[in-house]
DNA sequence: TCCATTATTTAGTGATCGATACACAATGAA
DNA sequence: TTCATTGTGTATCGATCACTAAATAATGGA
């Protein structure tokens, strides 16, 4: 199949940079504090270009947040997959998200916790997005406990909805730190706190007693 | 002393139950997605009146928060000290935010948390003044766990700071799960996690081998 | 009654928001 | 060369932002 070049005159940025470039504004200042100067002055280029190759501010921001995902979020996920026990999984993966929480070469914290939590109600759409993409890493975070309940390094019985969900908030919480000036060392201090509860956390039933 | 009556027409409005609504607002939206004409709508007053009485957004915003600290702030602080153990302590403190982010008389999560977490440049002060507020909240876990060490129900050598890092961490993801829409009783299920980590934390030295 | 003082209402201020109209530049096809 | 098509820069658009000038209303004191 051969590449058509499209007819007009050819874009005179890179389009993929300029998206990574407006990534790290809406990272750092979130959704509703980015104004469009702020991503045309990060992306060099002027309003009407960038609204010819993104269409507008919202979708400029979903595009931003797929970029993200693909990137700093894939990462995370292979962490969580590699490792051959879910105790292993979830420590190395909490880990890596001090450690990048806290990269100096980045916006601290998780963009997907950060940039759109709460605001005015015409941007619910925005926010309802990320919580959606929250909850799924949450059920990421689930399905692992399962995978080792299966592989059996997990007891039987064990409430994987009560694990993920205690280190959802575990996790969430250490992008607020990180965005409160955490150290690497401080954040790695409780993941070390959180690790100290998955014996605890194991072999619990579902349901309990009244 | 006798009661001096200002001089001037008398305002015209309650100031305590137009501030009670104007934190309800912040609360809910946060600081820079709060509009003056959110605030005026919300508290039946015109901007001027606003402006007379408050000052400004910002000044407005600084009392809101000195009333949420001394009411929700208060109970919680209340709720740490009145427990005869660091332990039982902690977790009545973490079952009682549980219950609060999750009232649905209020906006959920926590105010101090979820109010002003990123935002824009011309913001950064308000933002610093949240931070410090979070900063100050840690270190009163830090006292508590201290005076355990102190009473004897907590092992000497205990690491306080990193118990309080930890146990902030929880329970700053806590709001973020409480406006994810999370319920009262998965909230308490994290905090059942998150107490299962408390044996593991306790005599750990401050300094660790490389 | 008249004044000093403060609050309220009306009607704005300049600045910035997200988004565009329009003229022109740059390309491929004919 | 000419045309169709698309991107670019300039210069805005109306709406909303936080905030306020000015006239008027309401009080206590003289």
């Amino acid at each position: 199949m051969p590449v058509k070049t499209k007819p007009g005159r050819p874009r005179s940025f890179d389009r993929d940079a300029a998206l990574e470039q407006a990534m790290g504004v809406f990272w750092q200042r979130g959704f509703e504090a980015t104004s469009l100067s702020d991503l045309t002055g990060a992306m060099g280029i002027n309003a009407p270009s960038l609204y010819a190759a993104f269409d507008c501010k919202a979708a400029l921001f979903e595009e931003a947040v797929a970029l993200y995902e693909r990137t700093e979020g894939a990462v995370a996920q292979a962490v969580l997959d590699a490792q051959p026990t879910a105790r292993a999984a979830f420590e190395a993966m909490l880990r890596h998200h001090a450690r990048a929480y806290t990269d100096p070469a980045k916006p601290p914290g998780c963009m997907i916790v950060l940039s759109a939590l709460i605001g005015a109600p015409e941007n619910a759409a925005v926010r309802e997005r990320l919580k959606k993409l929250r909850r799924s890493a949450e059920a990421g975070l689930v399905a692992r406990v399962k995978r080792g309940i299966a592989e059996g390094d997990v007891p039987r019985g064990t409430d994987a909805t009560a694990v993920a969900a205690f280190y959802t908030a575990v996790l969430q919480g250490l992008s607020i730190q990180a965005r409160d000036g955490a150290t690497q060392r401080q954040l790695l201090g409780a993941v070390e706190g959180a690790m100290a509860a998955w014996d605890g956390l194991m072999g619990q039933r579902k349901d309990r007693r009244k």
